[in-house]
DNA sequence: ATAATCGATAGATACAGTCTATGGATGGAC
DNA sequence: GTCCATCCATAGACTGTATCTATCGATTAT
């Protein structure tokens, strides 16, 4: 039994003859003949009774047709499955991302242009996103510049202003933009040493020569917002990280280069894949 | 898409790496990976991430080996029934038959020899049974033996005396045997024209010049055994057919040769299929 | 550092699936 | 009843492909 006797059979079964099936199939009819000539002298199983031009299945014949429907269809659906794949049409794709806000703006764009694919984000730290990249867990990950290294492929890079952040209430509120020389001596609430923003922040301080004061270094983006709303200093944060909050006011720093710049990535080995490049296209048309 | 393709991919996926599947399959490993991959690029679809020595099934890899176990474990199901069916270890025989009598013998001694079988019996007359083997909606006959033509192969002869019946309080009751000459003028059940028996018995009153007075023709075995048993005269009956009766008594015709023979026959031209061969062996033998 | 193992590639080969040509048989049309 | 069309079976030839061996490069373990 091999494949090319089973299809014979199958549809000389379907067709309910030898010639009509060839038809169907686009094969010559002796070739039908000979197939499953063969399966059946290879089991000694009759499977159609021959008499004159009438081909009639025999019971043996009928049962093997239901199985051979059932392999069939399962091949359709095998072939199916990896077009629809191939085609982006179906399938997963992984994102690994260092925080929830530059995301949103790529999910919505790739459920827009392949409405299909099931879409699955893990959220951690950069650490973890590198994991992520190199276990092949994800396929694309969200990355802060400075984290890159030579083993991805940079598909897309958003950067964003770093603004300054204050209470409603502050003598700033309002004012378009301030000099980063107004900050000296000011009280600040800052992130973690490892975050991008503050690492773009004290850079652009450093240049200036300003020092403010370090009233209180917290760990996530919402601490600093609560600190911040609670009049304990000034913050820094990225633009699309601000939120709706009633009890924050805040600023451009007008005199200073001050932006973080977030990498759409891939691994580096990956990106050639042809999958890769048509979801490269449709993640840089949304990183505009 | 083809066979050779998914059952490299199969058995690459399911040994976990190219060369233990290459060993498990009997095949060299440079044929898996050319099928793998001309896969993989027929569908723009990686299956394998390979990084190192390390071969792991991406997501999509994942998803195909769950359709291809399914796909390669029906076609082993295949396999596996053409081969049952080939070896007689299961299917389906049918026989058709003109009277029960002769029939549970054959029946008994298939279910013996070929436990696995499916055996189905259609009861009806003559017509009815030669009806059914030209269709082939049977593929055994049991007829008598005048109903027989070259359309079919007789593959067993069974032979039966035809016995003389009487009501149990009759003067001949008890005898071991009468004499065909003592039939003379006697009242006698006659089963209806086309009866096999009835042929036989009325060819041998014919060579013996005896007339007996036929007071009643009647259309089955059962009603000739009531008129018997009723009294209204004797009767003649093949003797498998004479059932436990108390109210009947029987005796043979000793200067007769009273048989009737029923055969067991297959279209001519299925005498020579294996499986044909098989089953009219075991029949051969039951027929003894 | 070295050996062993694994997957990828190139080129050659044998077989199998398929084709064309043809024959034989059956069934329908007139 | 005869002729024609249709269908399945057979024979022989061919093409493509699944497979092999030989070899390389890369990675891992000793």
């Amino acid at each position: 039994m091999n494949h090319a006797q089973l299809r014979a059979f199958h549809a000389v079964a379907r067709e309910g003859g030898f010639t009509a099936a060839a038809r169907a199939e686009g094969i010559s009819q002796p070739t039908l003949t000979v197939q499953v000539k063969a399966l059946e002298k290879g089991y000694n199983v009759p499977l159609f009774h021959r008499r004159g031009r009438l081909v009639t299945p025999t019971h043996a014949g009928e049962e093997l047709y239901t199985l051979t429907q059932r392999y069939f269809s399962l091949e359709r659906e095998t072939r199916e499955f990896l077009l629809a794949v191939g085609g982006l049409s179906r399938g997963r794709v992984t994102i690994a991302a260092d925080g929830p806000f530059h995301l949103m703006p790529l999910v919505r764009d790739i459920r827009e242009k392949l409405p299909g694919l099931e879409i699955v984000v893990s959220v951690g730290n950069s650490a973890a996103v590198i994991r992520s990249l190199l276990n092949y867990e994800a396929e694309f990950g969200l990355l802060s510049e400075y984290r890159m290294d030579d083993r991805f492929a940079v598909l897309a890079a958003v950067r964003h202003a770093i603004v300054l952040m204050m209470p409603a209430s502050h003598e700033w509120a309002g004012r378009p933009g301030v000099s980063i020389t107004e900050l000296q001596g000011r009280p600040m609430v800052m992130r973690e040493k490892g975050s991008a923003t503050r690492r773009s922040f004290e850079t652009a301080l450093a240049e200036a020569g300003v020092k403010p004061e370090i009233v209180l270094e917290i760990g996530s983006r919402e601490a600093v917002r609560e600190a911040v709303a609670a009049s304990l200093g000034l913050g820094v944060v990225q633009e699309p990280e601000l939120g709706e909050d009633a009890r924050i006011a805040w600023t451009r720093i007008e005199d200073a280069d001050l932006q973080a710049t977030e990498l759409i990535v891939c691994l580096e080995e990956r990106r050639e894949s042809p999958v890769m490049r048509r979801l490269a296209k449709i993640i840089g048309d949304a990183g505009r």
